[in-house]
DNA sequence: CGCGGATTTGACATAGTTCAATTCGAGTGG
DNA sequence: CCACTCGAATTGAACTATGTCAAATCCGCG
């Protein structure tokens, strides 16, 4: 795992961050008197951020680009375990232990500031508040894997359908209307996310787009009946 | 949900716990000077420990008896999430967060050492050891919940096989020859869990026992052959 | 323009579900 | 001690959603 330096970044990324009052990295290094030590850096298209058991030196938080973590199983399949996106936390379950459960790999290429894992654990001990926002965001990614077990249990439409609302929720678009939608996964990806064939992603996919619910074109997919996919799930 | 006072109890019931060395509540209750109010009590067949959306109090360890953690889909399922034997910690997750994700409800009588929640967060401010341990424990239900998702991936057999393996491991039971479990849970209650019909489960059983690898009746179970069962996985 | 991977479509196979009918077995009461 | 009862478990038969395999098509890119 590499993370070439970018050129001439200033003693933290996030005094002149624009999420600055809203991200883990900034308030790891709101620290007195200290830095946390975030830095940013690139991650290439395919290059992993880390590996199953990997020593658990970081977390990161995502500034653009997507990843994906994964494991690999026994008979050889990658399982995708989630997709990471602009200002998603990555790895933070990492945090119950010394080494990583999962893969995560960049689907595109992603920037990403890496949080040194001493530093959130140090700051954890000085501070209540910060210990109980990283608690809580800990709740949300049980909240997450809780959400992927209740999916596994709904048909391949439904499991879509869900798939498609949580994207357009995190790009919170206008009230009504058309949503342009970036996936930045294949088709192949988001079969292992969701549990399906690739080819049953796509008759899916078509069934909605004949039912005027959607509209998509490889990677760019347009939501023209937001509230018929809603009722789907 | 309602905890009779048992008799007589001593101050904490964890000074002469015979688990008293390796149980979270006796490290909760080793403050120096001050009790974390652990107490003891039972829960009857059916009784809640908690439902979803209550205000996380506690945290409970399970002494003796048998529960299980579920949800409840839009559709009206019960979908299992987990059971909790004796010695396991349950709605530590709750930990996370202020309300709880799940239900709990006893599937026998179940005896419970409640750890009150706050007792619990302040002790994880006053020693990094605790928290530390408190955050592995996390980190072990973040490997449940994985497993369980790898598991909706296998076929019925291998469920199955996985469960009963992960059941005789929990025994610690000699290392050859046959194994006696008790699974406290109904047939329905399993397929809840492993994501089947109690139609299939019950095939899967009558399957098995014709091979030879284990012998049921009802909530007894002799595994016969546990590396035919391992090599199902 | 043409290549190669990704996607879509079709035809068929199958694991697991559903529904319906027995059978089992732990309590209960006579 | 035995007959009853009622929920749980088992078995059978038919159905279906999704997987698998194979054959087009599409699309971005050099």
């Amino acid at each position: 795992m590499s993370f070439p330096p970018s050129s001439s970044q200033p003693a933290s990324p996030c005094t002149d961050c624009s999420r600055r009052d809203k991200c883990l990295g900034a308030a790891l290094n709101a620290v007195p008197g200290s830095s946390g030590g975030v830095t940013r850096s690139a991650v290439d298209r395919g290059a992993h951020l880390w590996r199953v058991g990997d020593t658990v030196d970081s977390i990161y938080v995502i500034r653009g680009g997507a990843s994906k973590t994964y494991v690999v199983s026994e008979a050889g399949n990658e399982e995708i375990r989630g997709f990471q996106l602009a200002n998603d936390v990555a790895g933070l379950d990492a945090l119950c232990g010394s080494t990583h459960r999962t893969n995560a790999r960049a689907i595109s290429r992603t920037w990403v500031c890496r949080l040194p894992i001493a530093a959130v654990r140090a700051r954890m001990s000085e501070s209540a508040e910060f210990r109980d926002g990283l608690l809580s965001k800990l709740g949300r990614e049980f909240d997450r894997l809780h959400d992927m077990l209740h999916r596994e249990r709904c048909t391949a439409d439904q499991r879509v359908a869900a798939f498609l609302v949580r994207q357009i929720e995190n790009e919170n678009p206008p009230e009504t209307g058309t949503v342009d939608l970036e996936l930045p996964m294949t088709r192949t990806d988001l079969a292992r996310y969701l549990d399906l064939a690739n080819e049953t992603v796509s008759r899916v996919f078509t069934r909605f787009q004949n039912l005027n619910i959607m509209r998509s074109t490889g990677a760019r997919c347009e939501i023209l009946d937001r509230s018929a996919l809603g009722a789907l799930c």
